[in-house]
DNA sequence: ACATATTCCTGGGGGC
DNA sequence: TGCCCCCAGGAATATG
């Protein structure tokens, strides 16, 4: 599913593509997912003029030369893909788009992502209401983050976007195991050193998993249909059973948070 | 102000 | 081969 790095990933490839470019036309083929709702949404951006694909968050932000703009929030299996003229819909498509010269096709399964067209003012309030960005913060900047509440458990802390923004499950788990923390730990029992190796640990899994275009653990590819290539990089995400790359200890799978969570019982404390 | 539960949705896998 | 059940989870919303 796409976090921070997947998203990363597409608006890289997307802002390649698509910076200057003007939107022709908007093909809705299952409306029900946009703001607002079906043709107001093709009409509102038809002959809008893309000055940059930018990202926030889990958000892809399409920011118009006009100050306006979209979001759009893959959540678990929705895609962005640049096709050929000639593509031919499938089931679980949403919306093709022609840019410029470049056709593009929004794709969701499980259709649980957003396509938001804001006005500039409200694409402001939107952006502003995510914490910060891990990757712009220095690591002490992050480690302050995670002192309080007290009695929160740091895995639900690591997701909670208006905390810290981007990071989502396989990534909160791999930051944990890297850092050596186990996720029920309350973040009241966090040393300073604890803080700090955490969030020395979630820049270098991001950074990590951003070179390797992110991680394809279930439907996530990029704005080319490829897979990502960290998924063989993860070393707890997934690995139930399997043993630690550290230890060899088997990886313990349960729920916190109301979210599976992965962890090596002998490395992380 | 916080934590926890519920809801949305479909495909894939296990059990039989 | 095919059914049934369960599970994956981001975040909005509701409830405690």
């Amino acid at each position: 599913m796409p976090e921070l790095p997947e998203v990363e990933t597409i608006r890289r490839q997307l802002d390649a593509k698509l910076k200057g470019q003007t939107i022709k036309s908007v093909q809705i083929l299952k409306t029900g997912r946009e703001t607002p709702h079906g043709q107001a949404f093709a009409k509102a951006i038809t002959g809008k003029r893309i000055k940059m694909i930018d990202r926030r968050a889990k958000l892809i932000v399409w920011k118009f030369t006009d100050g306006s703009g979209i979001t759009t929030h893959l959540k678990l299996t929705g895609t962005l893909i640049l096709v050929e003229k000639n593509y031919k819909p499938t089931k679980h498509d949403r919306m093709i788009f022609q840019i410029g010269p470049h056709h593009l096709v929004w794709a969701d399964v499980r259709q649980f992502g957003r396509m938001s067209y804001l006005s500039h003012e409200a694409l402001e309030k939107k952006l502003s209401e995510f914490g910060p960005e891990p990757l712009e913060l220095k690591p002490a900047q992050i480690a302050d983050l995670f002192k309080r509440p007290v009695t929160r458990n740091v895995k639900s802390a690591l997701f909670d976007q208006t905390t810290l923004a981007g990071v989502g499950n396989i990534y909160a788990d791999e930051s944990l195991f890297r850092a050596k923390i186990k996720p029920t730990r309350r973040l009241g029992s966090l040393t300073a050193e604890n803080r700090l190796r955490l969030a020395k640990a979630i820049q270098q899994v991001l950074k990590e998993a951003i070179k390797l275009r992110g991680t394809s653990a279930q439907d996530y590819v990029d704005a080319y249909g490829q897979e990502g290539k960290f998924e063989k990089f993860l070393r707890v995400y997934g690995r139930k059973g399997l043993p630690c790359k550290v230890c060899g200890t088997p990886i313990v799978r349960t729920v916190v948070a109301q979210r599976g969570t992965h962890y090596c019982p002998n490395c992380q404390k």
